[in-house]
DNA sequence: ATGAAAGCGCTAACAC
DNA sequence: GTGTTAGCGCTTTCAT
C-alpha cells in the first residue's frame, strides 16, 4: 500500500505532477489536441490511468460554459397522457443510446401542468444546465415551444410545428400520407364506406393524417366523412348514427388505444371485427398484439424518430449552422388481423 | 434603452456592484442567511431582480461539491422491457412533481444493456452529475447495485432489496401480503381451486407474491400449486396440463399485462372468464381497463411509492443520517369484473 | 511542444 | 453584519 494519502478527489492537478508536467498539458491531452507530442500524451495518460482520474463536470462546464447534456421535455399529463402512451418511453430510450454513444447525459423536465413544465425548462435553461432540448411532442400554439424559440435556445421538435417551420430543427412523419396509406389500405380490400375516428381535435398529427384520410377517398372517388371523435357522450351519439347511416366497412383510428376502444364498442353493438368492420390504426405500439384480433397499424417508427431528434440535435449543437435539419421518417404498414377484404365486395 | 450594454450573462459580481455590495452578501442573500439584515437583502434582491440574475449551477456545483441533481436509473430492455411497462413513466412523473417541488432536477441513466447502463450510471457519477440515484427496479444480483453499495454512492431502490437489506433505502409494496391479499380475494368469493401464474423466475417481487399465494392458500387449507409461467413453449404445455387436471376456478396472475395473455389464451381454450375461471392480477396499470372484462387487480400505488423514494433520497443527502428508511406502501384490491364467485360454490 | 497564470461564477473562512 | 480573499477543477491565452 502506498503511504501517501490518496486525494479524496482527484484532479488534473495530481495528474499534472504525477505526470511531471504542466496542468494545461494534461487539459490539452484530455482533447487530444496536437499541439502536444504523443510521448507526453502517453505519459499523462499512464498517469490518469493509475490515479483512476475523471474530469468534473462541473469544472469543465465553468471553463467551457457548455454542459454536455440535453433536456428531455416529457408532455404534461393532461396531453396525450404520457404515463398511459408507451411510446415516450421508448423515445427517451432510444434517446438515452444516442447520448451514451456521444457521451451526452440526459436531463428530464417535467410537469403535472403547462406552468410547471415551463419553470421546469427555464430553470434547465437559466442555470445552463443543458445546451439544448428535445420536445417529445408537438401541441398547437405551445407555450414552451415560444419561450424556447424567444430565448433562441437550441432544440429538436418531434412531431409537426404549427409555427416557427422554418426555424426549427424538426423530425416527424409524413402524417398526411401516413392517413393516406391507411385508407388506401382499406380501400386496396374493397371498402367503399369508410370512416375516420380521431383523437382530440387538438393534435396536429391527428388533423393531418385525417388530410390524408380525406384524400385517399377522394382519389378513389368515395365519400369522405368528417372525423368522429370518441370521448364525450356527444361524440357517442355521433359515431352511433354514424354507423347506422353510413354502415361503414372500415375505419381509421387515430392510434392503437383508442382503436382498442373502438374495437370493444363495435363488438357490444355486436359488429364482429374484422367480418363486419376493418380496423386499422397508428403507432405499432404495445396495445396493438395485447389481444386478439391483432390490430392493423401503421409502424410510425418511433425509435428512428427519437434517435434523429438526438443525432440532429447534438450535431447542430457541435457545430451550429445556419440551416436547421428537418427530417420525415417513412411509415410502414404492418398487417394484422383487423382489415380483411370486404364481404361481397 | 440603457446604453451600457447588457453583459452575456448576469453574476454575482454584477448583483453586487448594482447593489453596492460584496459578492459574498449577494451568496448569503441567495441562501437566506440570517447573517444578513433584512434591509440588504433587500436591496440584493431588487439589484437581482433588475439584472434578471440567476445563479450559474455549474459554479454553485464546483463551489458546493454538491448538484442538486439524482439520476433515475430505467432498467435495461430486456428486464421487464421497460418500454413496454407503463409503470416506469408513471414513476419517473412522480420523482419529476416532487424534484420540481425541491428545485432538483433529473438526470436519466439508460442503456440497452447492463454494461452500457452500468457505463451511464458511472460516468454520471464520476463526474459528479449527481449526488445520488433512485433504482426504478429491483433486480436479483444487479451489478448496478454492488456497484453504487461499493462506491457509497447514496441511493433508493423501489423494490425488495435481495441484499444489503439494512444498508440501503427502499421502499416497496408488502408483495407477499399483496399475494396473499389476491389468493385472499379469491378465497372469498369461494374459489377452492386456485393456480399462481408468474412472471419471469429472475423478479424478486413474484417469488414473493408466490409466498403470499401460498400462505393465503394453505391457511385455508387449500391445496398450493407451483408457480405456473407463460412463456416458452414448455409453459404453455404445463399451463395447459394444469387446467386440465386441476380444474382451477381462479387464477393469481402476475401482472395486468400478462393477466390480458392469460384471458385470451383461456378464451381460445374456450375457458369464459369470469363465469368459468376468475382472475387476479397485480399493478392496477393502463392494460387493466384496456377492454373488458376489465381486470380485477391489486393496486400498488406506484406513484406514491415513486414519491417517496425521491422523498426520501432527497432528505436523505440534505441530513445524511446513519439510519437508512425503508418504507411499506399499502396495496389496495380494485375489483372490477375478472372475479366471480364461483358457481355452485 | 510545453508552462505560467488568469479567469469561469460561486462559496466560505477569515477579517473587521 | 459585511467585506476580502482564497479556493473549487478546468480551459485558454500568452509566453517561451
Amino acid at each position: 500500500m502506498n503511504l501517501r494519502k490518496m486525494p479524496m478527489t482527484v484532479t488534473i492537478k495530481d495528474v499534472a505532477r504525477e505526470a511531471g508536467v504542466a496542468t494545461s498539458t494534461v487539459s490539452r491531452t484530455l482533447k487530444d489536441s496536437p499541439l502536444i507530442s504523443e510521448n507526453t500524451k502517453v505519459k499523462v495518460r499512464q498517469a490518469m490511468q493509475k490515479l483512476g482520474y475523471t474530469p468534473n463536470f462541473a469544472a469543465q462546464n465553468l471553463a467551457n460554459k457548455s454542459t454536455q447534456t440535453i433536456g428531455v421535455i416529457l408532455p404534461v399529463g393532461t396531453m396525450g397522457n404520457p404515463a398511459q402512451n408507451p411510446l415516450f418511453l421508448e423515445m427517451i430510450q432510444e434517446i438515452g443510446v444516442v447520448c451514451n454513444e456521444q457521451k451526452y447525459m440526459i436531463s428530464l423536465a417535467t410537469g403535472k401542468t403547462m406552468a410547471e413544465l415551463k419553470d421546469s425548462v427555464r430553470l434547465m435553461h437559466q442555470r445552463k444546465l443543458v445546451d439544448g432540448f428535445i420536445l417529445l411532442y408537438s401541441e398547437a400554439k405551445d407555450p414552451i415551444r415560444k419561450f424556447l424559440h424567444d430565448e433562441k435556445i437550441p432544440y429538436a421538435l418531434l412531431g409537426k410545428p404549427d409555427v416557427y417551420e422554418n426555424e426549427t430543427i424538426y423530425i416527424d412523419n409524413d402524417n398526411r400520407l401516413s392517413g393516406k396509406s391507411a385508407a388506401d389500405c382499406l380501400i386496396q380490400h374493397g371498402h367503399q364506406r369508410i370512416g375516420y375516428v380521431g383523437l382530440t381535435p387538438s393534435q396536429v398529427v391527428d388533423k393531418e393524417r385525417y388530410k390524408g384520410y380525406s384524400d385517399a377517398l377522394r382519389d378513389a372517388n368515395l365519400t369522405v366523412h368528417p372525423e368522429l371523435y370518441f370521448e364525450t357522450p356527444t361524440d357517442f351519439m355521433a359515431f352511433q348514427e354514424f354507423l347506422e347511416e353510413t354502415q361503414p366497412t372500415g375505419l381509421v383510428v387515430g392510434d392503437d388505444r383508442l382503436a382498442l376502444r373502438v374495437l370493444q364498442y363495435l363488438q357490444l353493438d355486436k359488429y364482429k371485427v374484422p367480418d363486419d368492420i376493418s380496423l386499422i390504426s397508428f403507432n405499432n405500439s404495445v396495445f396493438a398484439t395485447l389481444s386478439h384480433p391483432f390490430l392493423t397499424t401503421i409502424d410510425i417508427h418511433v425509435q428512428e424518430l427519437a434517435r434523429q431528434a438526438a443525432a440532429l440535435l447534438i450535431r447542430h449543437l457541435q457545430e451550429p449552422s445556419a440551416l436547421l435539419p428537418k427530417m420525415i421518417v417513412p411509415h410502414e404498414v404492418i398487417e394484422r388481423e383487423t382489415v380483411m377484404r370486404v364481404r361481397g365486395g
